[in-house]
DNA sequence: CGGAAGATTGAGAGTTCTCAATGCCTGTGG
DNA sequence: CCACAGGCATTGAGAACTCTCAATCTTCCG
């Protein structure tokens, strides 16, 4: 059975034959993880590199005072720590929101990985989506109230989940509380409620019992100022976006954060 | 001459003659770009890579109201826009913010630099820091009031530039207005400047003439509440930190900042 | 059925923003 | 060498947005 990431590498490149034996192995030490629980702690030297299987996870820091941010939501494909193949330790938490399976990739395996000419490039293209990403979510920090800063944080997963065909008709889980979205979005579960509620009077969108109702996706992405060039998603009718000069084969899809 | 690459390159790592023979060919097309100029729009499809030689720049977006969000200082030895090896246009702009510098650097010799095994190593390790600093950065807006949130971005700045030899005595250049300073922290210039003399009350730091002074560089981290993991320096004792296990080749690498 | 976590709602306090006026500095032209 | 213009820095006052503290209601589960 294929896993997300051989579909992940595969909607960015052509994988071949070879590629494709090398990624089962990937399947091959899975864990599992309870819903709030740490995959990876701060400060931590993990041996393996962790790639999401199934479930959502979130990369978060904690401040002195116990304030915690979230930097990152993770979905299947996404890997959790590429970092410590070169940096020494990480430099932030990541826990899982949901039950989640997560594969242990050994070092060795990972440097087999990168030495794929085409999976190596499709990594790179994923890990430059994710900061393009993160440069957003600063962007969405630093320069929106909180009720654009909610749509848009929906838009952009309603935009990533669509990509990859978990969405249903303007509806789409998102197993988060109300307290772990205002961690990722810099807001108090309170005010995060008042604005949800907001938006629902609005019928922009719905937060209901884990699950997000958007009535008109055109009309909240317009409301909020979404703009999804960041995500470099192919295009319906552009068969697929292309690097500028170079002759390579590369497409969309996006990742991580 | 050795430009600020090299310098950036060898305190990562160890750099063969092909190296360096190599990277002297990154000095042969430079242009300069005059303060507040963009040296890369939102939108460009650039054929050459841009590296920072000389002066400051920032990685920047503007939204719909025209408000705008810094992402990203760039100073010398910086990409600009790695990226566009890889995605197909660029999705936010960069500007000078000094009279700059900036190398021109052709697919072509791009890709012949990513093909050492060293070199390649040294710019994913700087690339993963800089996305570390992109996480620290969405930390500093989520989780921070006004106070701590200059505070921090001075600590971190000195943290850098004092690690490349551009600090002196507790004092560094800072080419940036009130104005801009906001504009990468989500702040207003007005508030800005009252924070600024709230800090400089407390003796904590006093911004003048483009010139940042810091009485007591402990006193300050601790107030704001700093902590420089994410930059993952060498320490003082420590030669160098060093990824938990191996030492692979590897691809990738990204940008700046 | 009882508990516990999460969602709601109200009231009051703080932080940051907006609008505006004024002061300071630097570079230019006379 | 001095006057003036324009950009930046300061400061004041009031408005807006978010937060904190608390109580109450719902929903989920054992």
């Amino acid at each position: 059975m294929a896993h997300p990431l051989i579909s992940k590498l595969q909607s960015i490149g052509e994988l071949g034959d070879d590629d494709l034996l090398l990624l089962e192995e990937v399947g091959k030490d899975i864990r599992r993880f309870a819903a709030r629980r740490d995959i990876i702690r701060d400060g931590d030297k993990p041996d393996h590199v962790h790639l999401m299987l199934d479930g959502w996870a979130c990369r978060y820091k904690i401040l002195r005072e116990g304030q915690r941010q979230i930097t990152a939501f993770l979905v299947p494909g996404d890997f959790c720590d590429v970092h410590i193949t070169m940096l020494p330790r990480m430099d932030h938490g990541i826990g899982a929101l949901t039950a989640a399976s997560v594969a242990f990739l050994s070092r060795d395996l990972m440097r087999q990985l990168i030495d794929r000419p085409v999976i190596a490039r499709a990594l790179w293209w994923a890990s430059l989506v994710d900061e393009g990403v993160l440069r957003a979510w600063i962007v969405n920090l630093g320069r929106r109230d909180a009720f654009e800063r909610i749509a848009n944080l929906i838009c952009e997963l309603h935009a990533r989940l669509n990509n990859v065909g978990l969405m249903a008709a303007g509806a789409f889980e998102l197993p988060l509380t109300q307290e772990e979205l205002g961690d990722a979005l810099g807001l108090t579960p309170v005010h995060v409620n008042r604005v949800l509620k907001r938006l629902h009077e609005q019928e922009l969108m719905t937060m209901r019992r884990q699950r997000i109702l958007i009535p008109d996706i055109d009309r909240l992405r317009s409301t909020a100022g979404f703009d999804p060039s960041y995500l470099h998603l192919a295009g319906p009718g552009s068969s697929r976006e292309r690097a500028a000069g170079a002759g390579a084969p590369l497409p969309a899809m996006s990742a991580t954060r």
